[in-house]
DNA sequence: GATATCAGATACTGGGAGTATCAAGATTGA
DNA sequence: TCAATCTTGATACTCCCAGTATCTGATATC
């Protein structure tokens, strides 16, 4: 609404924040969320209060990465069939797990879902968004004929999202797309 | 091998091993993975050189608890057809997340497999274990006819383990099992 | 009895989050 | 220019908790 009351003293350095998020999002990779405040300043070459003073807690430190981090954008496939697509859909969720750093990353933040109900909600909402954004994918396989449209949508997609996050997070072998896309699409059921 | 080389002083009193265990199942529930020593100690009416004596450390105590929580048996259904057997199973994966607290430690565990191996490798053992333990249905299943003999079975198992655990540890609404079942057997495509 | 170990209690160490304080620099308003 | 206000970096402090150390007393073997 009003404009700031126009701050009196000197005021926050731009650059100050910008080397304490650089800094975060490496100590990410590189030591995951066990990375301790002093680290974070000492490796922005910033001074202890300045990150405390943005950040009140480590939390709202990890959060505001975690945003960051959450929001990766994902490209749209257009393959002419639904298994093509979906095939696409399935290997770029993967994708993440196959990078080791990653991978250690995101069993660290999906570990951190299970004891900051936050935590759940920005990755429940980042993957929802994720996944909402390829739904054109059904749409047009709707309407080619080639998924009954009847079906729950998002059964089909937690069941792939959640057994690579399964897979990922237990450290068991990551499956192949082309299996979950033909098993998701015809089932396990004898053809009869 | 050799009997134990007769132990010299007073030995450990069984009934200080049992009011510790029960004290951590207890608060295990009652206050998840962050209990401290001393409560632990406190709960068990015990002298906290008596829990580190047992447990080195405190991952060494929690991995202990651990164990006997995932050692839990499941029964075997058998009725009848493929879809009824799955379907209780799929149900019984569902009921650990319908309890409140079950659930929150069951996100905490989950959460916990995120940073230590070593949880990671107890939680894979004792899903694969449970899930193996109900093999039985998919032979029978397949010597019915009702299920492809070539389909890749663990896929088929980690699919709805997995979606479970996703939308368990997400938060997200449970599935109905009936559906999933359906969607496993017959998939999402247009029968055509 | 001598010795070794356990039980319980209490005090200590060490690491890390968060707080408090300070001197120096920056920004605004008078 | 000057005063007030805020940031910056540095340092020291408190608090919590895991893990260690010590001590007294109890209990077991030799």
């Amino acid at each position: 609404m009003s404009t700031s009351p126009s701050p009196r003293g000197r005021r926050p350095d731009p650059a100050v924040d910008a080397k304490i998020r650089a800094a975060v999002l490496e100590l990410l990779l590189q030591r995951g969320l066990e990375m301790t405040m002093d680290e974070v300043a000492a490796h922005a070459g910033v001074g202890r209060a300045s990150v405390f003073r943005r950040y009140p807690t480590k939390r709202d430190l990890l959060l505001d990465a975690l945003t960051q981090v959450l929001d990766v954008q994902v490209a749209i496939p257009d393959t002419g069939s639904l298994a093509g697509d979906l095939r696409q859909v399935v290997a770029d969720t993967l994708a993440v797990w196959r990078d080791d750093r990653l991978a250690a990353l995101s069993r660290q933040v999906l570990g951190e879902t299970g004891r900051d109900p936050v935590v759940a909600d920005l990755v429940r909402t980042s993957m929802r968004d994720r996944m909402a954004r390829s739904w054109v994918v059904y749409e047009r396989a709707i309407e080619r004929g080639e998924l009954r449209p009847d079906g729950d949508l998002w059964l089909l997609t937690d069941l792939f999202a959640g057994l690579v996050a399964y897979r990922g997070l237990l450290g068991l072998d990551l499956p192949d797309p082309d299996e979950v896309v033909r098993s998701l699409l015809h089932g396990f059921a004898t053809t009869g």
